[in-house]
DNA sequence: ATCGACATGTAACAGGTTACATGATTAG
DNA sequence: CTAATCATGTAACCTGTTACATGTCGAT
């Protein structure tokens, strides 16, 4: 599973408490995984009594004691492991493909609009993805990356920009297509006349 | 929630069984959403309890009784609701990313190996996608859609072949790109050395 | 004999989301 | 006065997955 093998990932960089973690995951992973921060908490908890990390309570006076969470051997081992384990493929899910493929009942505009509202999605994480993401992942690898994590990173972050991009292009050409878009016919409503149950 | 409507989505078309719905949902959306069985028969019932579907039981002696669903005016006035509301941006989720990301630790041979799985796991579902569920759906259309079913139901056929073929082309330039990866410098191992917890 | 199609489900679990709770400090 | 940052968590919930349970019929 991949949020405690990301959180395996991280802690072999530095020992960080879960809210350090969640802040790491938002600034460098957001683009293709993201947590929850009590997820996270219940996460650790799992791994500590798993043995993957140890935990060395850091105690303050104002504020809850930091828990910082170091990577054990075990969890150094495991991490190995799952990284060479080939990933099983992942079902893709989404919501938006139900809307497209259920979209004759909507008016011509109303397609388009949901094609245009893709667009309009799709161009703002781009930009982000663009604008934001890169700098922080650069910061992030000024910090404490080597130069073979730096180019893994970046290759994640150009799949998503490239991907961005391939969307949107893609949209477009579907929006093309829109225009010759056939009429609704006259669906039955067979919910209307069906009412002892004939065989279609 | 894409689940229900794609139900009503279904049901809309003709009343069916929450057997039939599973068969119907791995016939022809299956390349961008899947369902269990017994998320289904779950699905239905909460669905019934709000009014958006009514069901009709036909008894059969060798068998568990048929409960055939059909979409009431209410159900038919959600769905075109939520058909007509923009789809809320989905977050991404890559498991396989996730290793990219973390695969410094790999020697370059494991992560060519991480690349060249992911391609083979894409080509398959591209073929599958290409050979199989064209067919299927020409099927599907040939039933029961209607010109403009067709035109829209094609429309995410052909994204889900343009995507793996997309990623593909990706994934040939990022192994390209990996022939130069840098090689990995002595990571410190912190775990090691840290034990009292300096700031670092 | 065994397997798959038919047809219904329940139970348990895993992973992710949302809301709530605590409590000091600092910046606007 | 309000909000954000620091820092911990719990509880409830939703969606999706896996395994189990029942029982007939027809094909191999």
């Amino acid at each position: 599973m991949a949020l405690e093998h990301a959180i395996l990932g991280f802690l072999g960089h530095a020992p960080m408490s879960g809210y350090d973690l969640k802040k790491t995951f938002d600034g460098s992973v957001r683009h293709f995984w993201t947590a929850q921060q009590s997820q996270i908490y219940r996460t650790l908890k799992r791994m500590e009594r798993d043995g993957w990390v140890r935990v060395q309570v850091m105690p303050q006076e104002d504020r809850p004691d930091r828990k910082v969470y170091h990577i054990t051997p075990a969890g150094s081992e495991e991490l190995e492991r799952w990284l060479a384990v080939p990933a099983e493929p992942e079902v893709f899910r989404s919501e938006w493909m139900v809307k497209a493929f259920f979209a004759a009942r909507l008016s011509d505009h109303e397609v388009r609009a949901l094609f245009e509202q893709r667009i309009a999605t799709l161009r703002g994480r781009a930009r982000h993805l663009e604008r934001e993401t890169q700098g922080v992942l650069d910061e992030g690898a000024a910090r404490c990356g080597g130069p073979r994590d730096r180019a893994l990173w970046q290759l994640t972050l150009d799949y998503g920009i490239a991907y961005h991009r391939w969307e949107l292009e893609w949209l477009a050409q579907a929006l093309e297509r829109l225009t010759d878009l056939p009429p609704e016919a006259d669906r039955g409503h067979i919910e209307a006349y069906d009412d002892n149950g004939g065989s279609g």
